[in-house]
DNA sequence: GTCGATGTTATCAA
DNA sequence: TTTGATAACATCGA
């Protein structure tokens, strides 16, 4: 499931191999993730170059010669591959482009939740798609982190994976990071306090600059640009263990339903303890 | 062969 | 305003 880690690997991955070449012709078979008519599309990107490649939260954006962007969200099973050799597109195999020196982007989605989409840029206006997303959590400070999330009502987990409040956490990292801050996932954010919220901000920043160093987690079928796994899911603590012994006191590790998905944590580590004291 | 789990976002209801 | 449920989709494993 592609996350900000599993993101910006691809984003580097895209500088390495598809930065500056001109798309010469495109292969598409319609279906949902194509946000565009598909004449419209091949027409305007026939002979563009690439000229930027960005991340946004979960999303990635290519900058394109004109004014315009390409703007690339891979849902639960997207895929980008980068292809050296013509071969056959395969079932999930949804759109390609080939560039001039017949080398191809490929973007597969078994589950189709993923979005491709051709838009207008222009510096002034942000795009539609990245106008709702929060800060992104490697840039906010802690300051701004605290002042952020201390407005927030519901649940830390749950105000975790909500893009708009921050970009890029999903379901792994969220958490991964809870575990790291010992902090229990149902927790009400406004129990938490400064003290802890600055930790959940360290806890935020050690885990994704861990996991883009690891070239994010590979948990079921996430593949970077060149097809090879991540490695970061060799150390996750909290994610998946459910009933395995906590790598910090051997407690066995929970698994709850929470929005609709599972959440990892240790019972003993991670107690919901409401706000301890203020000293200052 | 059926059913539940997987987890992202858009949309709609409360 | 904010939160919660549901649908979109395909595969895997019990």
């Amino acid at each position: 499931m592609p996350e900000l880690p599993e993101v910006e690997t691809i984003a580097r991955g895209l500088r390495k191999t598809i930065l500056g070449k001109k798309i010469k012709s495109i292969k598409l078979s319609p279906c949902r993730i194509l946000q565009n008519s598909t004449v419209c599309l091949s027409n305007k990107l026939n002979r563009q170059k690439i000229t930027q490649v960005k991340r946004r939260g979960k999303n990635i954006i290519l900058h394109l010669s004109g004014d315009d962007v390409i703007i690339i969200h891979l849902g639960m099973t997207g895929q980008l591959l980068f292809l050296t050799n013509k071969t056959p597109f395969g079932k999930h195999d949804h759109i390609e482009l080939r560039f001039s020196d017949n080398t191809f982007l490929r973007f597969s989605d078994i589950r189709k939740f993923g979005k491709f989409k051709l838009a207008k840029f222009s510096p002034q206006k942000k795009l539609d798609d990245l106008r709702e997303l929060g800060p992104e959590p490697l840039e906010i400070t802690k300051d701004a982190f605290i002042r952020l999330l201390q407005k927030r009502k519901g649940k830390i987990k749950t105000t975790l994976l909500n893009q708009r409040v921050i970009a890029g956490i999903g379901n792994i990292y969220a958490d991964e990071t809870l575990f790291e801050a010992k902090i229990h996932p149902e927790e009400k954010v406004c129990d938490l306090g400064p003290s802890r919220l600055g930790k959940l901000h360290q806890a935020v920043r050690k885990i994704l600059k861990k996991a883009i160093q690891a070239g994010g987690s590979s948990v079921d079928d996430y593949l970077n640009l060149e097809g090879i796994k991540g490695f970061f899911q060799l150390q996750h603590k909290a994610y998946g263990r459910e009933g395995k012994p906590c790598t910090r006191c051997n407690t066995k590790i929970e698994r709850i339903v929470l929005s609709q998905r599972s959440s990892y944590f240790c019972p003993k580590c991670q107690k919901s303890r409401g706000s301890p004291p203020e000293t200052d």
